[in-house]
DNA sequence: ATCCCTACCTACCGGTCGGTAGAATACCGC
DNA sequence: GCGGTATTCTACCGACCGGTAGGTAGGGAT
């Protein structure tokens, strides 16, 4: 997702380089990433595209028009990188892993997608304009009872349980994802990704539970 | 955490209300929950605390004095309240639980500390002004290590198992905290906190662990 | 009464914001 | 060449931004 920035008035007529209107999706994408939508202004991603401003203007409405047109492009690309993962041959319990663990690497790419969702998703409800917000959660969540239905469907995992490892596994999904969030700089490993999953199937393996009159 | 918003000049020299500096806090913490820092205007804050604009500078140095201001008062808040939930009688597992719950429950209400934490937390990394975004990883993962350590001293956690067990509870952490955030308006109860931690303890009870040649 | 201080105000400033009018350029078909 | 279309531009607009100059009311001390 890194673009060439070129001002140069080059018409190429079999140019190979993208046009002004995918230069200027892919800036505003990195920019409200890292800025957020309302301290990105309109000059900042016309200036990273190297076009004018009314140039955004020919191919979007308005600032609020590149923005939807943004979370639609990421939404898709998310949707495809999951369900790469949750396609990958091997158990339920492999596969969550792998879902996780892509998640957490993907967390840490330049201008990823996984951190643009997560701006979204997290962002303070009156900071965007209207926009139906549960569209990432439902990507992730269908992609996450995906695998975990394949589970119950194979006897890997119980039926009775299913929701809540979903749940759990949803935790873990944020943990991933938060890693490189904003400033944050975390330290988890894919190892630690699939010790996380594994402790969701397994359990701790605790300390004998305390009886109820336990005090000190 | 409300204010009662009052534009009347009222001099009384017993007076009960807050004075124009709370008010300003307060009014800015809401704002910058509901709308980040960034579309939060200084004319949005002191609007709402019922002063002048140039009241807000005579008592903060400007909009970034007033930023930090609002986040220590929400650090010292959040670590009173987890450390009401660490401090709580009780096994390790109940008092993980419990704190899991309580940030469940806080994150519903309006203009919660959680969620002006959670706001922080996962603002775009140059969408503030400089900051010690670790503040609040902090105080959630002391409190986290203060219960599992006195939980692996009272034996009811196993030594190795405490990092993992520390992991996967910021895990649920971030899935209570984000119940509520921005728009989204989760599912989850109590209940299912109580059987999550239960769960990270126990384990799913999968089915057979898949052997490794599993195909179908 | 006068002076000083605290707390708060109106009106203003320069700069930036999103958006637009009108124009220019390149290309294609006739 | 001309006209039409697609694409791109400079300069401008009104609104809003964070911050400030200068001022005032009230209370306390002298």
């Amino acid at each position: 997702m890194t673009v060439p920035a070129s001002r140069a008035r080059v018409r190429r007529p079999h140019a190979v380089e993208p046009g002004a209107r995918e230069r200027l999706l892919c800036a505003a994408v990195e920019l409200f990433e890292r800025k957020g939508y309302a301290a990105a202004s309109v000059r900042d991603i016309v200036e990273q595209a190297g076009v004018a401003k009314p140039a955004l203007y020919y191919y979007f409405r308005n600032k609020e028009g590149i923005l939807l047109a943004a979370l639609e492009l990421v939404a898709s690309e998310l949707d495809r990188t999951l369900d790469r993962a949750a396609s990958a041959p091997g158990s339920a319990r492999a596969r969550l892993a792998g879902l996780c663990t892509l998640l957490l690497v993907e967390s840490r790419s330049h201008a990823s997608l996984v951190r643009v969702a997560h701006a979204v998703f997290f962002s303070p409800r009156e900071s965007l304009p209207p926009f139906d917000f549960r569209v990432f959660d439902r990507i992730v969540a269908r992609h996450l009872r995906r695998i975990v239905g394949s589970g119950v469907a194979r006897g890997e995992i119980r039926a009775e349980a299913s929701r809540l490892i979903t749940q759990a596994v949803q935790g873990l999904v944020m943990l991933a994802v938060g890693q490189h969030v904003g400033r944050r700089r975390g330290r988890l490993s894919p190892k630690d990704m699939r010790d996380l999953v594994d402790l969701v199937f397994d359990g701790a393996g605790a300390g004998p539970r305390p009886s109820k009159g336990a005090s000190s």
